[in-house]
RNA sequence: UGGGCUGUCGCCAAGCGGUAAGGCACAGGACUUUGACUCCUGCACUCGAAGGUUCAAAUCCUUCCAGCUCAGCCA
């Protein structure tokens, strides 16, 4: 079913050909890295750079380190250090022995940071970040030197070791490289390699406070660790010149090469960091984990099959720089693909209407065989309120008066009357059944119906709570998002067949003919009852009227 | 208006000088005790536009048009 190895080689060609290349066929010893922060939670954006990462050292036998790229003490925090892992694991990939910090190396960046100052690379800047935001230029116009960029190599070692003493307080001053304050890049207009931070850091403590940005660390980190290819979203195509700079002038033996590939983007979803916590925060989120969320975590309660994202990550394509949005429909199209083989048909009446079937003794159970379950039919079932109308419309298969259906697994049943209340809701809608109809006894029918319609026992139907959700989020034509009126639908007051008594939240089932579900990981223990979730509905072509 | 990048079916996406793969979506039809699944069939004489080179161009050249992206002591 997981083919995605077979669709990772045929996509994506820019980067095998470069991979190949430079290793010169000796593929086995491509070596990658996923290098989040730690800093949030992961979501289909992020998972598009592990697949790639992982599954590109998985094709040719090569490596994946896993970095957490923690240089910044101020956004990151220890609990994502280990969500991230469980993210990473369960979307199906294997790091081995390899989880390594960027701050493990703090040593050594330090180390070559003084090289690049000796190299007359670097300077001590005492510029205020303001003012060093305005001498950067701009997009048309060039920056303009700072008035520190001439001190000696003795003076910017000692205010660099200085520095790192905490002599200075946060943002006093900054350790820069001397590139050129007119390149057309920005970010070689002699960017920040180190800033002063008096913070705590997970992982060293109050050992350094002063920090490395991005990036110097990133690719002295991806060198240290002996990563031939560095494949990262796009966003950092402008950074290569800088990447390639630090790699040049520390003089490594071997040099990382960064690789760019397009993030991928999905309709009627939000990805970004700061968008999905304002919405947890104003409560139109159930937290990180909302099955309406494409974060890993959401689309994991919801009961999205990991393989089913590798799958549709593949074949959304591994493009090299063009802006692209994936449908949503596609990605549903891969969790049902995958669901399909995995999931256990039943029956459960979401918004039930009673029948009572006038000719099948009162009290009576027949115990049915459906599939190899026995289920339980009576006098009483409940069916889906859907699948009555009073006044049919045209082409319509299902239950009206005077029209008989088949219900799963059990027998013809004609409508024969309608019960309603003093609004004129229909309330219960009265039957009659033909023994000669019986399903399974390899008798044929002795006539044809059109429709059949699933059921459960009025008596036996297990009272459950079904979710039915749909994005959370709406693209609106402008290109912005708006919230979903209709992201979540509760259904109350479900019934389903006895064996979902049973269910564990691995369980994944298919409502017949309501879609695939399982139950919600978030209340395991049942204190709400059993809340199932709709992880994706079911095809179909039935256009009323 | 500086730099970088991109324009192939509604959405993704192959293609890299030899006469437009595939998937999703959609539309027909077959099958059907899920209006599901499955199975057939259809779906770009055309590759942002215009010129040019060539026996031959989506692929090469020129010009133009459109879109995305970059000015954190974030990653």
């Amino acid at each position: 079913m997981d083919d995605s190895r077979h669709i990772l080689l045929e996509t994506g060609a820019f980067i095998h050909s470069a991979v190949n290349e430079d290793l010169k066929g000796r593929l086995s010893e491509l070596h990658t890295r996923f290098p989040p922060e730690p800093g949030g939670f992961l979501h289909i954006g992020s998972a598009k750079a592990v697949y790639i990462n992982f599954e590109l050292a998985k094709i040719y036998g090569g490596k994946c380190n896993l970095r957490m790229d923690d240089t910044n003490p101020a956004k990151e925090e220890a609990e994502f250090v280990q969500a991230i892992q469980d993210e990473i694991k369960w979307l199906g990939y294997d790091w081995e022995d390899r989880l390594y910090f960027a701050s493990d190396y703090f040593d050594k960046f330090y180390g070559y940071a003084a090289r690049l100052i000796e190299k007359g690379l670097a300077f001590v800047c005492d510029l205020s970040a303001d003012e060093l935001r305005a001498s950067f230029g701009g997009i048309d116009k060039a920056g303009v030197e700072s008035p520190f960029r001439g001190r000696s190599v003795e003076e910017n070692l000692d205010l660099f070791a200085r520095m790192k003493n905490g002599e200075f307080g946060d943002g006093a001053k900054t350790l820069r490289a001397k590139i050129d304050m007119a390149s057309s890049n920005l970010n070689m207009r002699d960017p920040v390699i180190y800033r002063i931070a008096h913070k705590t850091h997970s992982n060293t403590g109050d050992k350094w406070c002063i920090y490395p940005m991005y990036d110097f660390a990133h690719p002295l980190g991806d060198a240290i660790e002996g990563v031939t290819h560095s494949l990262c979203g796009l966003e950092f195509r402008d950074h290569r010149p800088i990447y390639e700079w630090y790699i040049n002038n520390l003089d490594f033996e071997q040099k990382p090469r960064q690789i760019e590939f397009a993030e991928i983007s999905v309709e009627n979803t939000i990805l970004g960091k700061r968008h999905l916590r304002k919405l947890i925060a104003e409560g139109n989120a159930d937290g990180w984990d909302d099955p309406r969320l494409v974060t890993i975590m959401g689309m994991r309660r919801r009961g999205y099959p990991p393989s089913a994202i590798r799958d549709f990550l593949g074949n959304a394509g591994v493009s090299t720089a063009k802006n692209n949005t994936v449908e949503f429909a596609m990605l549903e199209h891969f969790v049902r693909e995958h669901l399909a083989p995995v999931s256990k048909v039943v029956m459960a009446v979401l918004n039930p209407l009673k029948v009572v079937i006038e000719n099948f003794p009162e009290g009576e159970v027949e115990m049915l065989n459906i599939d190899g379950r026995e289920v339980p039919f009576c006098r009483e079932i409940f069916v889906e309120r859907e699948d009555f109308m009073e006044e049919p419309v045209k082409k319509f298969f299902r239950l009206a008066p005077g029209n008989e259906v088949r219900l799963k697994g059990a027998y013809f049943v004609t409508c024969t009357g309608v019960e309603k209340d003093a609004d004129g809701n229909v309330t219960e809608i009265r039957c009659t059944y033909d023994p000669a109809t019986k399903s399974g006894t390899g008798v044929e029918p002795p006539r044809k119906v059109k429709g059949t319609i699933h059921w459960v026992s009025a008596k036996h139907g297990v009272p459950i709570k079904a979710m039915l959700y749909d994005t959370l989020v709406l693209d609106t034509p402008e290109g912005e998002k708006e919230l979903n009126p209709n992201s979540l639908i509760e259904m109350p007051n479900a019934l389903g067949e006895p064996c979902i008594a049973d269910a564990t939240v691995d369980d994944r089932f298919q409502f017949m003919r309501n879609g695939y579900f399982c139950l919600d990981s978030k209340d395991a223990n049942g204190t709400e009852g059993l809340v199932f979730n709709r992880i994706v509905s079911l095809k179909s072509s039935y256009r009323p009227q």
